[in-house]
DNA sequence: CGGGATCCGGCTGGATACTG
DNA sequence: CAGTATCCAGCCGGATCCCG
């Protein structure tokens, strides 16, 4: 039960708002969880913080560094999000100067793995992908 | 290999962009194709449609019932961008009224995979991470 | 080192009206 | 039924400067 669980357990409620959704209960597609998870991770940059800190713990400019392209402040932005929600812990050492680290929670842990499979994915078909895109674009003039 | 691969085969090679970044071959959270399939996937619809899908084919209107809060035009958006990079088809059947039907493509399936445990993962998850949250935004006041 | 403050352009996505 | 066209607000994210 714990390799591939396309749907939840039941006794989990599928969803708490919009059940006047005609939603079969064999899909969770309606559910606005699946819309507020998808604004947390699926911004520009959670998913690779989130991979990035699966690998262990990091300082801020280390983080700065490894994901190139980050701006300073959407690193901070991503991370102060990534904490609000419990996936991210923060820890400051008050040295001079300042050190701080972050890691992934439980359950930041727990996000690490259907993310870094959607990764995966991303990684294994981005050629086909780019390919039917060019068709598509060509097709369309 | 087919119902766990965190992480790409060997000989598929990680990243072919940002070459000069100092990866370690462990990860691909600096690839630009985790960016790319966020950027389709991670958009505010196509994650639903691609789950609705997954139940099976569907019609324009159908998809837009099922939904719930999807507006016309960013169905039609969606659905164009999916198409546009080979995870769904579209089938037009010249008839009066017209009738189009959307389907998923073998892309499309095995991206409902990963998909579907993100969805999963999100309805696991989501009071504990509204929990977190209110606990963030009270204690920031 | 690890941020915060400010400014700003561009894209996302909603509302509405119209069409074959 | 299945779109297209237009307008527009809001947020996302980059650049820059400053700070303890």
């Amino acid at each position: 039960m714990d390799t591939a669980t396309p749907f939840p357990q039941e006794g989990t409620p599928m969803c708490d708002r919009n059940t006047d959704v005609p939603t079969p209960l064999e899909s969770f597609g309606a559910c606005p969880a699946v819309t507020d998870v998808l604004s947390r991770v699926g911004d520009k940059w959670s998913m690779q913080v989130v991979i990035r800190l699966g690998e262990g713990s990091r300082r801020f400019n280390e983080l700065r560094r490894i994901i190139n392209g980050i701006s300073q402040r959407m690193l901070t932005r991503t991370l102060r999000g990534l904490e609000r929600d419990g996936l991210v812990r923060r820890t400051v050492t008050p040295s001079v100067p300042p050190r701080v680290d972050y890691e992934l929670t439980d359950i930041g842990r727990s996000l690490w793995k259907p993310v870094s499979e959607l990764g995966a994915w991303a990684v294994e078909h981005r050629q086909v992908i780019a390919q039917a895109r060019d068709d598509y674009d060509a097709a369309a003039q």
